[in-house]
Formats: C-alpha cells, structure tokens, sequence
RNA sequence: GGCCCGGUAGUUCAGUUGGUUAGAAUGCCAGCCUGUCACGCUGGAGGUCGACGGUUCGAGCCCGUUCCGGGUCGCCA
C-alpha cells in the first residue's frame, strides 16, 4: 500500500507490437465502462488514453476493484498488452488494450465540475476556477507543450547567435510615463513603492552600456491596464537588444529567427526578406499599423474626387480637412444584402463612424448616395477603387483616425466572415518609418510614440525644432496576419540628442533626473550604438497554436478583472502588515455612504 | 469610465401573452448486463430561476438598482 507502481510506458503510446508485453501505467481515469462481468476503463496521461480491461471470471479482486473506479480517480495499472477484439480507429492506441491483473487507487476525485475533454462547451469561468482540471484537456496540454518547444527553440536561437540571457529585476523604480505600474510597497523604506517592471526596457539598455553587446531575456512584463482577449496583466516578452547594429542587423537577426521558429515548431518554410511597408503605406492602403494582408481590399482615398460633389456627407468632410476613403470588397455584392449592408454601421460606430456609404454593383447598380453625384464623379469612383459588376463598396467620410479605423476594422472583419482569411498562410511583414512622436489633444502636447528613447531618423531630426508630427522614428513593428508580435526601435546613443528629445516632449531637468536619472547618468559614460525588439511570447504562441485568446496559452491567466478565478488573487492583506507598511486603505464604500 | 451580450439542475440549454408542482440532454447515485469505447436498459436524487426592490390577484418572464462573467472603445510610452 502507498507505493508506486514503477511505469513502463506512457499510456498513449502502446501500440499493435508491444502485444504480449507486461506493462505498467500511470494515470486519471477518463472513463469506466462496466458491462457486467467486463469493466472497461479508459486511462489517460499527457501522452493519450489505453483501454484497459478488467475481467470477473479471470481476477475477480481486480474486477470488483475496477467496478469502484470514477472519472478522475489517479491510478496504477499492471497487466499484459493484447491485441483488442473490437478495435477503436479514433485512439492511436486503438488496436491494443491491457488486460490488467493489479490495480492501485493512488487518490480518488470528486465528481469533477468540467469535464475533461477539448470539445466541452462549459464556460470560461469554470474553466478558469478549475484551472487544474482544464489543464488537463489534451489540447490545454499541447498548447502547454507547444509553448516549451518555442521558448526552447527562442534559447537555442539567440543562444547560437551569441546572445546572452541576463535577468533584469522585478521590483523597480516607478516609471509614470506610459502604461499604469503595479506597485509594490516597500517596508524597510516606507512610503517608497516598487513599481513591477513594464518591460524591462531601461535595463537592458544598460546592459548595453555594461558591453554585454547582445542581450536576450524571456521576461515577466506587468501593466495595470484594462484586459482583452489578447491582453492580460502579467504577460511574457521575449526581449531582445543588441550593440553596434542598425535597423537592418536587427531585423535580419530577427527574419533569421522566426525562419528557423516557423520551420522547427510550424514544420513551415516562410520567405525573407519580409515584405515592409512604412507606417503611412499601412495605414493608406490598409486602414491599420499590423495590417493583415492575406486579403486585399486595400483603402482608396476619394477626396480629389468628391471634394465638389452634391453628397453634403462626402464634400463638407472635405472642406473640414477630413478624408473620404473607400474600400471595395471584390465580387462580394451577392454576400450582403442592402439589409446586411445597412447593419456593418453598427460595426463601425465603436470607432466613431457615423455612417457608412455604399454602393452594391449588382446587375443593378444600387447605392444610398448616388442621387447626389454626377455620373462623371461616380464613374471617377469606380475607375479609382477598380469597381466592376458583383463587387461591393464601402465609404466613409470621416477624421482620418476613425477613417482608418472603421475601413480597416470592416475589411478584415468581413473578410474573416467570408471565410477568405487563410489560418494556414503565414504573411510576416515589418512596419516601419513610425511616427516619432504623438499629440494628445487632451493634453495639449506630444508624447514618445514608442517609448522617450526611441532614435529620431537621422533625416528628420532637422525637424525637431519645427514641425514636430513630421519626425519619423527609428521603429518597426513585426506583424503577422494582422497581429502584432513584437516592435523595438534604434535606441539614442548620444546623450545630447536624448536631452534634445526630452526637452521635446516637454519634461523639465527636474523631471527628467527624477524619472530616468540613473538612465541618463549611464548614457553619460560611454553609449554603445544599440538597438532591439520584444516579442509578445503570448500572443506568439496564441496565433502559432490557432488559439482564439491569449488566456488559452497561458496556464494560469487572470479573468478579465485581472482576477486569478483559481487562487482569488488578489486578496486583502491583515492591519499588521498595512501597518508595517504604513499604508491605510481607503476602501470605496460610496453606495453604502449615500444610503 | 462608455457601449454591447449573457446569468434557469453539477454542466450545456429550453421555458409561449405574466397563470397549477420550472423542463430536456448530459453528468451523478442505485440495480441489471462479458467486447464496450457517447456502452445499453430500469429506477432515483438533484433548483434561493445571480441578488435586492418595484408593478401585479399572480413574476423565471415586465420595470429599476446592483453583483458576476464575456466582448469591445477609451486606455495599453
């Protein structure tokens, strides 16, 4: 009793050739099936399932053993592996089963509230309550597995390139520019807080300072933002610089990289050099910075032609600086009814849109702003977005912003819907030339688009002093299928040019020492040239797997509350350790105060 | 913070115009069954209809508030 019964094999893996051998198993029982004087069990492990028999007028202990076992009860078994008389095509062990003589219940389980197949259809939060029962679904342990095989691969890479793996810490100074910092407490300094590091972005530039010259870590990133499907709190970045590069070391470094990732854990051979395209192309012709361009119906810019036209909507957006910009969803007219048409409004009012043209090129030529236009200026349309009969346009006349949005948004959402989006095409592509900075309107001033930084283009930085929106940056994103997986930018080695940027971006000497002092102090003693890119690990590993969120490569992943469902995090802490902390909660009690 | 969708048995869901004791499937429990593999057959247990308040003779259903879950916009240097 209590021993283990030593394993022989991995249940999946018992085929027609291991007949005749004594075998011993470990594993949850996924199923009992008792026939009477026959019970069947079938017995998992991260490998697959075996079946395996227990018969009454052979072993009759055994049998009546087996006749207790329940779903997911954890046990050994011993016996010999025989060829089945009725066989199972649909398991891989299927043409085997073990005909047991000796059986240990290692633990017994209560009736599990999921149950613990890929093809459950139970809600999100019960999964993620029983996290350790939907961990073992055989796809939630492939996708673990899928993920170790493309860290693995990550270290093998930048290992063979002579990158080295350095840890960054985890508590850090609070950064307030950018996204909002979990903060830590700190007990010895009260009244002074860690913040947990957003990326550990100013550290390794550093180690770029210190000569360590290439730099790669697989590292816990954390931002106290609001949650998506492909946003959690707690994520993984694989975080990359390098010394003495330009844009084009880095992104062959990285083209090399996701060559070999794509061969080795997508067995898929992808072409470099990746297409590129600037920020401002993207945007033009696909209404997005990650464009996903599997499909075409590539934005057309109209205002040349409508700035005159009799459609109020069309020429008043013209006049008040704003751009009219179309798509046209080739020979997709007898896809959407006018009906279904009149509805994709509603898909773009998220994004500010407060209409949507159209025309339908039926044998009919159907559209809700034709009567306002002359012939010649529809004909100006279609020969501009190449419209011919069967194909179907859409308009919108907006600011560029939500222009872009909305067209950008429809043209892959539709294309998704039609089914035209290829999950086994892989587009790879690089955006670069970003935009330096950014205004705010609410602010009234200009903020690092990627982060303060970032390296101006050496062509631009005649503009810092006069038109600011003009200065593009050393940055590129990595995007493929219209998600981003990583970005990094060519950093500033030179510590003048850094002063210079700050002073842009309008942060005072003061301010500057206090934010980034330790920063600046190091670029003051010898800057390597330097740049580099962080990966979105998660988001990598969630498009290369099919999956549909981030959470279902995550192990443990937090709900959209940023709540751990599983372990209740996060908790309130006990009075002794707010008062060693010298911290007091102003817990939000309003409802109850106005009551 | 805004908008949208959802919450009924362990689970996935149905529930008519507001009307008797809230149903199905599956799971669970018991009995029978020696080739099942979604085993089969018979029987059984299982419900604060998310919560609170309102309208009504009467609320799972209508109204209000709130909690929880999901998506999304803002946000995410």
């Amino acid at each position: 009793m209590g021993s283990i019964m030593k394993r022989t094999n991995m249940c999946g893996e018992l085929r027609i050739e291991d007949s005749g051998k004594r075998v011993t198993v470990n594993g949850w029982v996924q199923k009992r099936r008792n026939l009477g004087g026959l019970v069947f069990c079938d017995l998992r492990d991260k490998s697959g399932i075996i079946q395996i028999v227990f018969d009454k007028d052979i072993d009759n202990d055994a049998f009546e053993a087996a006749d207790k076992l329940r779903s997911e009860y954890v046990i050994g078994v011993t016996g010999t592996v025989r060829e089945r008389e009725a066989k199972n095509s649909d398991l891989p062990t299927g043409d085997v089963e073990i005909f047991a003589d000796g059986l240990t219940i290692y633990s017994e389980a209560e009736t599990p509230p999921i149950y613990i197949k890929d093809d459950d259809d139970v809600g999100e939060n019960l999964r993620l309550k029983y996290r350790f029962l939907d961990l073992r679904k055989p796809h939630m342990q492939n996708n673990l597995m899928f993920r170790h095989k493309i860290t693995k691969c990550v270290r093998n890479f930048f290992d063979g390139e002579g990158f080295v793996d350095v840890e960054t810490p985890m508590l850090i100074k609070p950064t307030p520019e950018g996204a909002r910092d979990y903060v830590i407490p700190s007990r010895v300094n009260q009244g002074s807080f860690y913040a947990l590091p957003q990326s550990p972005q100013m550290f390794k530039q550093i180690l770029m300072v210190a000569g360590t010259d290439r730099y790669y870590q697989i590292a816990k990133c954390f931002r106290d933002e609001d949650l998506r499907a492909d946003r959690q709190p707690e994520f993984t970045q694989i975080d990359i610089e390098m010394s003495f590069v330009d844009q084009e070391d880095i992104i062959a470094v990285q083209e090399r990289f996701l060559t070999k990732l794509m061969k080795e854990v997508m067995d898929v051979e992808i072409q470099t050099p990746f297409p590129r395209l600037t920020y401002k192309e993207a945007m033009e012709r696909y209404g997005s910075d990650k464009p996903d361009t599997r499909v075409g119906f590539e934005l057309k810019y109209l205002n040349d032609i409508v700035k005159d036209c009799g459609f109020g909507v069309f020429a008043n957006a013209v006049a008040d600086g704003k751009d009219v910009r179309g798509i046209n969803l080739n020979g997709c007219n007898d896809k959407f009814s006018r009906k279904e048409v009149d509805k994709l409004v509603d898909l773009i009012k998220t994004f500010g849109a407060k209409g949507l043209a159209w025309v339908k090129m039926g044998e009919q030529v159907t559209s809700s702003f034709a009567k306002f236009m002359t012939e010649e200026e529809m004909q100006a349309i279609y020969e501009r977005m190449d419209a011919k009969q069967g194909d179907l346009l859409l308009i919108v006349a907006d600011k560029p912003k939500v222009v872009f949005d909305s067209l950008g948004f429809l043209r892959r959402e539709l294309a998704g819907r039609l089914g035209m989006l290829d999950k086994n095409q892989y587009n790879f592509l690089w955006v670069t030339d970003f935009p330096l900075l950014e205004y705010n309107e609410e602010d009234g001033r200009y903020y690092a688009m990627h982060h303060p930084f970032t390296m101006p283009n050496p062509d631009d930085i005649q503009y810092l002093d006069s038109d600011l929106g003009k200065v593009k940056a050393l940055a590129y994103d990595i995007v493929l299928n219209g998600v981003e997986l990583g970005g990094g930018s060519i950093r500033i080695h030179d510590q003048n040019l850094q002063e210079k940027m700050f002073e842009v971006l309008g942060l005072s000497p003061e301010e500057r020492k206090k934010k980034f002092g330790f920063f600046i102090e190091a670029l003051k003693y010898g800057t390597p040239p330097h740049g580099g890119l962080a990966y979105g690990l998660d988001r990598l590993v969630m498009l290369l797997s099919g999956s549909d969120s981030i959470r279902e490569v995550i192990a443990f992943p937090k709900n959209q509350n940023a709540v751990c469902m599983m372990s209740e995090a996060p908790g309130e802490i006990e009075q002794v350790q707010l008062d060693e902390l010298a911290i007091s909660v102003k817990v939000q009690e309003e409802k109850k105060d106005v009551e």
